[in-house]
RNA sequence: GGCGGAGUAGCUCAGUUGGUUAGAGCAGCGGAAUCAUAAUCCGCGUGUCGGGGGUUCGAGUCCCUCCUCCGCUACCA
């Protein structure tokens, strides 16, 4: 299997002082689906997601619930841990900024930046915001009538002095705008590249990269008063996980990644600081980081004061797992900010999957089953329509892999989709119930047509709805084996004769239930 | 303040290097069909393409200007 080129793709590691929200998931099912996706075509995939579980808002919010912060981490660690799993994430490995193997990888390429002069030992003061943990210029700050100083943010503020190692960053100006410049595709989507050049180019500061206010974190090398300030820490997960520092481990040839899925509000830190700290230890750079956008309910922000705070778990018990993959994977642009309501749900539940590739299914699956003594009919010559509609399921690979390359996950699906609205007319089209009567043969190639659609429609839905798809595969008697993107296309064409189960609904109807407290609504 | 993006049917959006009657999906209305999960198929839009001005034989598509929204960024007081 050494032929298959591997390719590594990466969650943002999420900070579990809290419960996992939905932003946590949307995250995870999109980048589990790109994995799949991959891995269906052919590629040895790696993919990677974590918590990120340092620093002093976990300390403070061990210290309120009045528990040690190792207990905090390792239990909010797992419900993250479970959230993954109950969104069916087909992760390689799960990552713990706490584990040891971490605190050796970090204190590695902090000894590489050093060796390499990046590293420094300076003071920094200025006014601290715990909760924002941010520095803020006095300007920005403000004292109010409650004799407390508040940060921009609304965060009280206070005044800070401590010593610091800072990490060279402005002597990376030029070769970040470089790498910008000569990889495009390093940034995606294109406006956030903008953004990020724009930054640079605007003059790059040193940045502080270690705390002696606090002590949970990685300690600095050779200065145990000091521990890493969150980015070192929380990037370099990374390659940790491929066995870092050990370029001789198993997975270390997964490095370079190939695609960091991160959210558009941590742009900075993976496109500029990150490739800086692995030029200053001389690591190879990942080749791309996709920012996606954020998720509102009805528009609105999730907030707790709102009322408006989803819980993924909820979600999933209430619509199903792979329709809330589908929905959002479909309904919102993917880099793009989106929206999500009940009725947004439950339309595309019962629009897309329910009655056009549900009733699709049903409707020529179950008249194999009723005419053809539930055996795939063996076609007879193809039409010019059956050609036609065979050449556009032919063509959706190549149309999704353009679109996944560069994470147009709902282009891909709406590709798919698309056929699927086509095979509904074709069929009406071609009308196999009057053909029962007329043109027993001419029927069996309508429905063995439709079948092969069908077929292919469910291999390519496979990175979305793991599940449902797979039982639709099963409907058609598709081997485990043949379900990979090479059987795509003339190369996996149905056997006629083959004989299939008795169809079973895989895309039910979302019916409103009546007076229900509404259990997981969005 | 600077830079960038956006403003197209009720909703979400497509609209190539300017060129015939501005499109799709969803919702809505009418019809057909009955294989199917009350599903499917067909038909139906007088939209100031944010406002105004301009270039052009011709602009949603180029230029100017104004308005609104968003993102990034800087800063005064």
């Amino acid at each position: 299997m050494t032929d298959r080129p591997p390719f590594f793709i990466t969650t943002a590691i999420s900070y579990p002082n809290g419960v996992p929200h939905i932003g946590h998931a949307y995250e995870a099912i999109a980048t589990d689906a790109i994995a799949r996706f991959h891995r269906l075509d052919g590629r040895d995939v790696f993919f990677l997601t974590g918590t990120d579980e340092h620093g002093q808002k976990m300390l403070q919010t061990a210290r309120a619930a009045d528990m040690p912060v190792e207990e905090l981490a390792e239990r909010n660690a797992g419900r993250f841990r479970d959230m993954v799993a109950a969104l069916g994430c087909s992760n390689n490995d799960f990552i713990r900024t706490s584990e040891p193997r971490h605190h050796a990888s970090c204190q590695e390429i902090w000894r590489r930046m050093d060796a390499n002069g990046d590293i420094y030992k300076d003071s920094y003061s200025g006014w601290y915001s715990v909760r924002d943990e941010a520095y803020y210029q006095e300007s920005e700050t403000e004292l109010r009538a409650d004799g407390v100083r508040y940060g921009p943010q609304g965060s009280p503020v206070e005044w800070v002095e401590e010593e610091s190692y800072f990490f060279r960053l402005s002597a990376y100006q030029d070769r970040l705008v470089e790498l910008y410049e000569n990889c495009p595709e390093f940034i995606g989507p294109d406006e956030r590249r903008n953004e990020v050049m724009s930054f640079v180019k605007g003059g790059l500061k040193d940045l502080s990269i270690s705390r002696t206010t606090f002590d949970w974190g990685v300690r600095v090398p050779g200065d145990e008063r000091h521990v890493m300030y969150v980015w070192v820490d929380a990037l370099t997960n990374y390659i940790t996980a491929l066995g870092f520092p050990d370029e001789n481990a198993e997975n270390w040839r997964y490095w370079p990644a190939n695609l960091h899925v991160i959210g558009k509000d941590i742009v900075r830190f993976h496109a500029v600081y990150w490739p800086a700290f692995l030029m200053s230890a001389g690591i190879e750079l990942p080749k791309r980081v996709f920012a996606h956008g954020f998720l509102f309910n009805r528009g609105e922000k999730m907030s707790k004061s709102v009322g408006n705070v989803i819980d993924p778990f909820a979600l999933v018990s209430h619509y199903g797992l792979d329709q809330v993959r589908y929905f959002f994977l479909r309904e919102v642009p993917f880099g793009q900010d989106g929206n999500y309501s009940h009725e947004a749900i439950v339309n595309r539940i019962n629009a897309d999957l329910a009655n056009d590739l549900g009733n699709l299914a049903q409707r020529s699956l179950s008249m194999i089953g009723k005419n053809c003594q539930g055996t795939l009919p063996t076609p007879g010559a193809f039409s010019e329509a059956d050609t036609e509609i065979l050449a556009q399921a032919d063509a959706m690979l190549e149309a999704c892999r353009t679109a996944m390359e560069r994470q147009a996950i709902h282009q891909a699906l709406s590709t798919v989709w698309a056929v699927v609205a086509d095979a509904n007319r074709y069929f009406a089209g071609q009308e196999p119930w009057a053909l029962k009567k007329t043109d027993p043969e001419r029927m069996g190639t309508v429905l063995y047509v439709t079948a092969e659609i069908i077929r292919q429609v469910a291999i390519l839905a496979q990175p979305v709805m793991p599940e449902s798809a797979g039982r639709l595969l099963d409907l058609l008697s598709v081997p485990a084996e043949a379900r990979t993107f090479d059987r795509l296309g003339p190369a996996g064409r149905l056997a006629g004769g083959t004989e299939l189960p008795k169809p079973a609904g895989v895309f039910p109807r979302y019916v409103e239930a009546e007076a229900e407290t509404d259990g997981g609504k969005a």
